[in-house]
DNA sequence: CTTCAAGCTCAGGTTACCTCA
DNA sequence: GTTGAGGTAACCTGAGCTTGA
């Protein structure tokens, strides 16, 4: 197998043509970031990151706590930033959803949480605005994306495997989730891709290594043959010029590996050492 | 022009829940 | 009913980039 084999193979199919992997898109997405600043005001500034590196802290002290915490957490990292988008998105929406990932929470966890941190209050908000639909009374946390909300993501996702604050938020309001979830969905949905490609690729270099390995055995094999053929001079070297007999094909005289040419310039070699013998190949082809 | 802090998104890794055999 | 594996939503973390002071 050649290197162009391996480059007109499997290895480039998740990246073009199926639009569904594109180009590291650090620089694409950078650029695309610009215009969507214009959306700030969609997204009110977070204290993300001093809230959840603190609250982190607390976590990995407290393992058995990671539930409780790891919720509580992000919605306290998040606090004014997914229930203030949140609300703003509830005004957008006219209503909360039903397959919002808040109403994932059930009150049984929530008041959990409430046992362990001290910010009811926004737990409540939150608990109040999921309770009526999260009337099952499940304890799940996750939420089961709709099969309408898994195409409909996947069709975007075909068209473009990142999405601008812009796009995110049409998707949200048109799946009746959260932009947050949009956007972990497509996170999630990148990584899933990649990976997938990863295992192609695995597969596919796997079966290159085991080609190779059989050539390699083969050539070494054909070596030995060779250098075995060197060591022990056969019959034919022994017998007198005339009786060296000529490569039918390609009318070189068999036996000495040397080709036409060489002697014009020792430093050319042949593709491949040409040996004709008579006594172990008969019907050789060169 | 340079520096710095803040904010955002992303990739990669992990956790925890859910489903199913 | 229990269990383990696989799928996946949600989360954490660090890095890179942009923007405004």
């Amino acid at each position: 197998m050649g290197f162009e084999d391996l480059c007109n193979t499997g290895l480039g199919l998740g990246l073009g043509s199926q639009g569904m992997l594109e180009p590291p898109l650090k620089s694409d997405h950078q650029r695309e970031k610009k215009p969507c600043l214009k959306f700030d005001h969609l997204f009110p500034p977070s204290s993300t990151s001093a809230a959840t590196r603190t609250v982190t802290t607390a976590r990995s002290l407290e393992p058995s706590l990671k539930l409780g915490l790891s919720d509580k957490a992000y919605q306290a990292s998040r606090k004014i930033d997914v229930n203030k988008a949140y609300e703003e998105s509830a005004d957008v929406y006219g209503q909360s959803s039903p397959h919002s990932a808040v109403s994932s929470f059930s009150n049984a966890s929530i008041k959990r949480e409430r046992d362990l941190v001290s910010e009811e209050i926004e737990v409540e908000r939150v608990s109040s605005r999921v309770s009526d639909e999260d009337d099952e009374g499940s304890a799940r946390k996750k939420l089961r994306l709709t099969k309408e909300q898994s195409v409909l993501l996947e069709d975007s996702f075909k068209e473009h495997s990142t999405l601008n604050p812009k796009q995110k938020q049409a998707l949200a309001k048109q799946l009746n989730l959260r932009p947050r979830q949009v956007e972990v969905w497509f996170q999630n949905r990148r990584a899933r891709t990649k990976l997938k490609k990863t295992e192609v690729d695995c597969e596919f270099l796997k079966n290159c290594c085991e080609k190779l390995t059989g050539e390699n055995r083969r050539l070494q094999k054909e070596l030995q043959e060779l250098k075995a053929l060197k060591l022990s001079p056969p019959l034919y070297m022994q017998l007198p010029a005339a009786t060296l007999t000529m490569c039918p094909s390609c009318e070189r005289i068999g036996g000495t590996g040397i080709s036409d040419n060489s002697s014009k310039s020792p430093f050319t070699m042949a593709p491949k050492p040409h040996f004709y013998n008579p006594f172990t190949h008969p019907s050789a082809a060169c």
